[in-house]
DNA sequence: TTGACAAGTAAACGCCCGTTTACTATAATG
DNA sequence: CATTATAGTAAACGGGCGTTTACTTGTCAA
């Protein structure tokens, strides 16, 4: 069965999530499974071969949800006034589903903390970290800006995606997630209300 | 001499912040020293007490940079309005000042950093860098800006805190830290100008 | 000049690392 | 029913880990 495979997975993500990968052994995964480390090596290559399919497995998902809930992907230049005020509800809804993903679903959630924990160990994990969580997000954003026209289309896109990657960092810290959920729906409410009164 | 123990801290942290407390040893900070690590243990009781050495730097280098160029402490209920705008000066160049720390002073960048690749692995770890990363900032500038009697401080203080926070990965992800800055000050030069204007 | 001490080396300690090997059940297939 | 594949165990492999030990320098005060 393809199942002990998917919990060698799982297991792994969470403990490379809370530790680092270094800091995780062969043993502590296979021992939180209640398997020995030679049943691992049925189904993995080697440690790093883990760790790749976590992040193959990430970049499947981010390609389907890109896919289904997404924003349109560029190429906003000379839209319809009309319309910008349906874009903008659209990016403040998606930029609320996408902290509730890196927040609540549980292998996102894992995915992005591991991230965290790797991000300076080499060039390819400081560009997977600033692809998904920083420099890419606020790229994104800024071309969205500028499609509808808004000049410094950068700070804006910093100021609008900030609060969220910082309330990442909090809500990883806090006893009670719901506050730090709330406090984002009011910044994000703020964002909505002030680019629809642009001119 | 003492040198050799501070050389040894320096290199630690800098191995840390790169790379996690668990994947650097004790070998890699003495090969990076051009000593053996027998020698090491002439200066370090072990592993962890360089760490712990670490931390208490930055506590001691903490305590004195908020005596010298900080913020008032609090208690600024009731403060008259022609300082009002006095102290979001104040404000303003004290996060600038605050960001160049965190990313250009080696000692601080470094360290920050090695706090970021620690922060799962214990409470203690998470409750430093709450505090020196995010939740603290963010409850220290809420409260001045309780204190200045503005509405909604806590989202204020999120909206004002968080481009610093954002800007921190993205430089470190950046090859031009420069474009970083400048992207900082305008957003920076907002919030002045925003909470100057307000009544 | 001698003795004590501080700083460093080289090697060994036991332990755990990632990985491989030899072997054992279990279950599906011809 | 015999066979073949799959998933697992247990033990061993070489190597690196953090730490300790025994020994060698150099420095400097008595």
């Amino acid at each position: 069965m393809g199942d002990t495979k998917e919990r060698i997975l799982w297991t792994a993500l969470e403990l490379f999530a809370e530790n680092g990968y270094e800091a995780v052994s062969v043993s502590d995964i296979a021992g939180a499974l209640g398997i020995t480390k030679g049943a691992l090596y049925r189904h993995y290559r080697n440690k790093r071969d883990i760790f790749d399919s976590i992040v193959a497995r990430m970049e499947r998902r981010d390609a389907a949800q890109a896919d289904a809930g997404g924003m349109p992907a560029g190429a906003l230049v000379d839209m319809p006034e009309a319309y910008r005020a349906a874009t903008v509800d659209r990016m403040v809804d998606f930029a609320k589903a996408m902290f509730r993903y890196w927040t609540e679903d549980p292998f996102a959630s894992a995915f992005r903390r591991m991230l965290t924990l790797e991000q300076y160990r080499s060039p390819e994990m400081a560009a997977l970290y600033q692809q998904y969580l920083a420099a890419g997000p606020v790229g994104y954003m800024a071309d969205l800006f500028k499609s509808l026209g808004l000049p410094r289309a950068r700070a804006r896109a910093v100021a609008f995606y900030a609060p969220m990657f910082l309330l990442y960092s909090v809500h990883d810290g806090a006893a009670d997630g719901s506050a730090v959920l709330s406090t984002l729906d009011a910044l994000l409410e703020d964002a909505r209300n002030q680019l629809k009164d642009m001119r």
